[in-house]
DNA sequence: ACAGTTAGCGACTGGAAAGTCATTATCGCG
DNA sequence: CGCGATAATGACTTTCCAGTCGCTAACTGT
C-alpha cells in the first residue's frame, strides 16, 4: 500500500459520486419501470433497480417513501391518455365514418398495441389487485378516453346515418374488442403463435364496419307482406 | 392435567392428525389455487396454503418439489379446454351461422366470462413471463383450440354462402375479441365502472354478425357504371 | 476559502418466508 | 398385537431483501 492507491479524480474515473438532485428521480423511475415489467413488483429488488439507475439503494429512499411509492411513481409516468389529440381529429373530420374508424384503428394499433404499452398492461393487470389505484387511474387517464373516443365517434355516425341503430352502436366500448385482442396477444403469445399485426388491423377494421355476414340484419317482421 | 387430558380420537376431533395420502394433493392444489389468485405468486405464502388445506407446511414438501412446483400444479389443474363439447355442436347445428354464432358467444359468455376464469386467466396474464410453459399450455389447452372453433364456424358458414369475404374472416379470431374486452373488463374494472355482461353479450353478437355501419361495404367501383 | 447543508453511499438490521429435518403419529401387515 | 414403513409435523436453518443510519463527499452561499 504505497503512493499510488489513491486514486486521482481524474475525470474517466466513472466512481466519481455526483450530486444531481433533479435528474435522479427521472432516472430511478426510468430504471424501475425496467425492473418492475422485468421482473413484477414482488420480485422487483431495490438494489438491482439502484445499480442499473448508477445509483445506491439510499440514494432511492431520498425521493421515494418506500418501494410502494417508486413502483406507484414508475406505473403513473407512462399512464397517460395515447390517443390525446384524438377527440380534435373526430371534431374535424371530413370523411365517412368508416374512414374515421380505420383512422382510429390504425392510430391505436399503432401507438397502443405495436407500442410497449403492452408491458405496461400487463403489469397493471397483474398488480391491478394489490394496487387498485393503479388500475382506476389508468381507468380514467386512458380506458375512459377511449370510451369516451369510441362514443363521440359512434354519436357522430348516427347523426349522418351511417351507423345502424343496434346492441353494439349502444355499447361502443365493443369495437376495441380486437384491438385488446391484439395487446393480450403480444403479451401472452406472441413468440409461441405470432399473430401479424397488419393483419389483425385489417381484420379489426373489416369486422367493425361491416360484420362478418352478409345477409341483412334480421328482415322486419313488419316489413315482409308477402315473400 | 387428569384423566380427560388425552383426547379420544373421536369424529368430531378436528386436530386429529390423519394419513390420507391420495387426499392431500388436491387439497393442497385446491388450497393453493386459492392463494395464488388471492395474492399473486410472489406473495402467497406456503403456510398460508398448509392452513387452508388442513395441514402444515413440510406436508406440501412431500408432495410438491417447491413453491413453483405447486404453482404449476395448480394453474395446470384449471387450465382446459372451455368449450370442449362445441365442435360437436357446430357439426351438428342446423340453423343459420347467426344463430350459431349467438349460440357459441352466449355459451363463451357463461362459461368464460361470467364464471371464475378471468381470475385464472389474470395469473396467468401475471406470471406467463416467469412461467412461459403455462402460457404455453393455455394456448394450446384454450385459445387454439378457441380459434379453431371460430374457424370451423367460418368455414361452414362460407360453404353456406352466409359469410362475406374479407378481412374478417380471414383472421377469425378476432371474432372472440369483445368476449375478451369483457374478461379484462371484470379482472380490472368491474368496481369502478360497472359493465352489464347481458348488454356486452348482446352488443357481441351484433357487432360481429353485422357490423356497425349501414351502408354497404365499398361498393364495387366496377359494378358502378354511371351513378 | 470556509462553514454549513445535504445528496449519496453501503454496511447493517430486522423480519419474513422458503425450504429442511429430526421426531412423532398413524397405518398396513404378518 | 406388535413392528416396520412412511405420512405428518413444526421448530429450525438459511436466504433474501426492504428499509435504516452514521458517515463521506459534493455543492452552496457568503
Amino acid at each position: 500500500m504505497t503512493g499510488a492507491s489513491s486514486q486521482p479524480p481524474d475525470a474517466t474515473t466513472p466512481k466519481a459520486r455526483r450530486r444531481r438532485k433533479d435528474a435522479r428521480p427521472a432516472e430511478l423511475i426510468e430504471a424501475g419501470l425496467r425492473e418492475f415489467l422485468d421482473n413484477g413488483y414482488a420480485a422487483a429488488r431495490l438494489e438491482d433497480v439502484a445499480r442499473r439507475a448508477g445509483a445506491s439503494k439510499g440514494t432511492i429512499y431520498r425521493y421515494f417513501a418506500d418501494k410502494q411509492a417508486l413502483f406507484q411513481a414508475c406505473v403513473r409516468s407512462r399512464i397517460g391518455p395515447a390517443l390525446d389529440d384524438f377527440p380534435a381529429v373526430v371534431d374535424s373530420f371530413e370523411g365517412s365514418t368508416r374512414a374515421l374508424l380505420a383512422h382510429l384503428f390504425a392510430t391505436m394499433h399503432r401507438r397502443i398495441v405495436a407500442s410497449d404499452m403492452p408491458h405496461l398492461f400487463r403489469i397493471i393487470v397483474a398488480e391491478g389487485g394489490r394496487f387498485p389505484d393503479l388500475a382506476a387511474l389508468y381507468h380514467r387517464e386512458t380506458v375512459a378516453r377511449g370510451a369516451a373516443l369510441v362514443e363521440r365517434i359512434v354519436a357522430r355516425g348516427r347523426a349522418r346515418g351511417e351507423v345502424r341503430a343496434g346492441a353494439a352502436a349502444d355499447l361502443p366500448i365493443v369495437l376495441i374488442g380486437p384491438a385488446l385482442l391484439g395487446v393480450m396477444w403480444r403479451i401472452l403469445f406472441q413468440r409461441i403463435a405470432p399473430l401479424d399485426g397488419e393483419a389483425l388491423l385489417a381484420a379489426h377494421v373489416d369486422l367493425v364496419c361491416d360484420g362478418l355476414l352478409t345477409d341483412p340484419p334480421q328482415p322486419p317482421l313488419s316489413a315482409r307482406s308477402s315473400a
